[in-house]
DNA sequence: GACCAGGCACATC
DNA sequence: GATGTGCATGGT
């Protein structure tokens, strides 16, 4: 695909234009992991109804958290939508974050990124975005996410097909961006950030496009 | 009432 | 391999 940016530029655009966004919106690395599987195609507003009810019934304690049923947290995230799925899914993850670090996350300081990210793909329920959304926020780890926001944008300014899948996004963004978790961490909230505010489903342009005239050729130039 | 939101798994062709 | 569908609540 051509038109490929200088994400260096873009990333100090938005950066200048939003400010930090201070990402994740959780206190623990346990609250990140919680949220990444509530908020998979849900907006976080309602994530946040089904964390207060979760933190309200265990204090996110992990023992806690592992001890309650799957309907009772069913029950729990039911305002984050889809609560039978993810209450299964939480199970799975709060298991495997027992039998890898028994809830300790300082346990997975010496294991390997790739080796984390394969066993949280192995997770019936955890996919590329939830996989690397823990792998950074809760880890710390230099693992860029690919979201909707990161897709629609990279689609409408022309910077990648729109057919491109999880791997090829991401691997346009790293090939841009140096390699260091801070700025993967900052770079993605602010492409919530201008999704949200500037890159709407249903409107075919980004307006105002923070982003427009600092690409060449760019589809949103004389929108912002 | 329609559309949307920080996915993923599974069925079907 | 590509495309369609179920999962579900709550805001605009």
């Amino acid at each position: 695909m051509d038109g490929a940016p200088d994400f260096r530029d873009i990333y100090r655009a938005l950066l200048a234009r939003f400010g930090p966004q201070g990402w994740w919106p959780g206190e623990t690395p346990l609250e990140v992991c919680l949220g990444a599987v509530l908020t998979q195609s849900t907006n976080w507003g309602n994530v946040e109804r089904a964390l207060a009810a979760l933190r309200k019934a265990t204090g996110l304690d992990f023992a806690k958290l592992r001890a309650l049923s799957e309907g009772e947290l069913a029950r729990l995230v039911r305002p984050a939508g889809f609560f039978n799925q993810k209450a299964r899914r939480v199970r799975l993850l709060l298991e495997w974050l027992y039998g890898r670090c028994s809830g300790d996350f300082t346990r997975f300081e010496a294991v390997p990124t790739e080796t984390l990210r394969g066993e949280l793909l192995a997770l019936r329920g955890i996919g590329p975005e939830t996989a690397d959304s823990i792998l950074l926020y809760a880890l710390a780890r230099p693992v860029f996410v690919v979201d909707a926001y990161t897709r629609r944008v990279a689609g409408r300014h022309g910077w990648a097909d729109a057919r491109s899948d999880y791997d090829e996004l991401a691997a346009l963004f790293t090939a841009g961006l140096p390699r260091d978790a801070a700025v993967y961490n900052e770079f993605h909230a602010l492409f919530v950030r201008l999704g949200k505010e500037h890159c709407r489903r249903r409107d075919p342009r980004c307006h105002p496009c923070p982003l427009a005239g600092l690409v060449r050729g760019d589809p949103c130039a004389g929108t912002g």
